[in-house]
DNA sequence: TCTGGGGTCCTAGGACCC
DNA sequence: TCTGGGGTCCTAGGACCC
């Protein structure tokens, strides 16, 4: 076989729990829950499970109290990101040492550039690298672009290799509900169904045009292409500009006093003007995120006269955006974002 | 299932201008 | 002044992802 540009997908398996497991052996082979303060009765959410916990019903973004009664005998633990910052480096620096181009996805997934003519035995390699340096499993997705490497990671999990190109995609997709895809969720999917379109198949014949006229200009035409398994497959190692930093709480009591709240927006955008410092750019805009209980979000933002990065101004503008709320119901959480200009 | 925290991108309406 | 059409900016909300 010839050389071909593939794109492989890494995952590390169960990362979070993974990396708790790592340093508390004796946890391996239990059900682990990692999230919040590790305190099932604070309001949080979990953040990873052990497959053992899985076992029991228990996923990632569920409310730890929900968890700790589908898996009483569980471990809960708190979440520690700087360990998982940590691992994750150690994990990114591995795929470039084996002269990789990476471009990072978060902390446990990364794109590879694989401009090779056995990209499972370069998975392999990978997965065999990863283990040696870290103690960690990861899954690899191959794909002819990025969209089928990603997708066949799902297919490779957990430690496995999955291949997903344009000669199997039909076969191995066509069948599947839309949210099998990656960029389609839960409501695009009801809303889909409500159309008559309730797989994949059914969505890639679909007609552009009426997808467009339900979704937009531009999602309706995409969500076909999503389902004809096209995408780039560029991988990229350059660096990403971000676009916004924000810091948000939800309190474990809620707030009314508009006191208590103006001192929590002052505190949130103090540690968001820290992060505009450390970006090294103005912002140009300030927004406020309130959640009302007993679930209802609103945000508001302002554009800044002129970019700061000063942090007086920050708390400024975050408490001007804060006025513009109609407050008095109790508050479960409140965020601050600052924007970036666009480039 | 009484629902975290940190992001990205798209949509749509109104203001404002020519 | 019975009211066109396009372009851009601002703002709020929604969907999705890790």
């Amino acid at each position: 076989m010839s050389t071909r540009d593939w794109v492989l997908h890494v995952d590390l398996d169960q990362f979070i729990a993974a990396v708790e497991i790592a340093r508390h052996p004796e946890l391996r082979g239990k059900p682990v829950v990692v999230g919040g303060q590790g305190d099932p009765t604070q309001r949080a959410v979990v953040a990873t499970a052990s497959y053992e916990a899985r076992e029991f019903g228990v996923h990632s973004g569920m409310p730890l109290r929900t968890a700790a009664k589908r898996c009483p005998d569980a471990v809960f633990l708190p979440s520690d990101p700087p360990a998982y910052e940590a691992v994750s480096e150690r994990v990114m620096a591995t795929l470039r040492e084996l002269g990789l181009v990476v471009e990072v996805m978060g902390w446990d997934e990364a794109f590879v550039a694989a401009p090779v003519a056995d990209p499972e035995a370069l998975a392999a390699d990978i997965q065999r690298a990863v283990t040696a340096e870290t103690g960690l499993s990861c899954s690899v997705g191959i794909g002819d672009n990025k969209a089928r490497a990603k997708i066949a990671t799902g297919f490779a999990k957990p430690a496995g290799i999955y291949r997903l190109t344009s000669r199997n995609w039909t076969e191995v997709m066509a069948h599947r509900p839309p949210d099998a895809l990656w960029g389609i969720g839960a409501k695009t999917t009801r809303k889909l169904a409500e159309a008559g379109i309730t797989t994949v198949a059914g969505l890639a014949a679909a007609d552009p045009a009426d997808l467009a006229a339900r979704f937009g200009p531009t999602m309706g035409p995409y969500f076909r292409i999503l389902a004809h398994g096209a995408g780039d497959r560029e991988v990229t190692a350059t660096p990403y500009v971000p676009r916004s930093r924000s810091r948000e709480t939800t309190f474990q009591r809620n707030l009314t006093d508009a006191a208590a709240l103006a001192e929590q927006v002052t505190l949130l955008a103090r540690r968001v003007a820290d992060d505009v410092v450390a970006e090294g750019r103005p912002a140009v805009r300030v927004g406020v995120k309130v959640r009302f209980a007993p679930f209802l979000t609103q945000t508001r933002s302002i554009t800044l006269e002129s970019p700061t990065s000063e942090a007086a101004a920050l708390e400024r503008a975050a408490l001007t955006v804060l006025g513009k709320f109609e407050l008095g119901r109790p508050v479960r959480l409140l965020g601050v974002k600052a924007e970036f200009e666009r480039t």
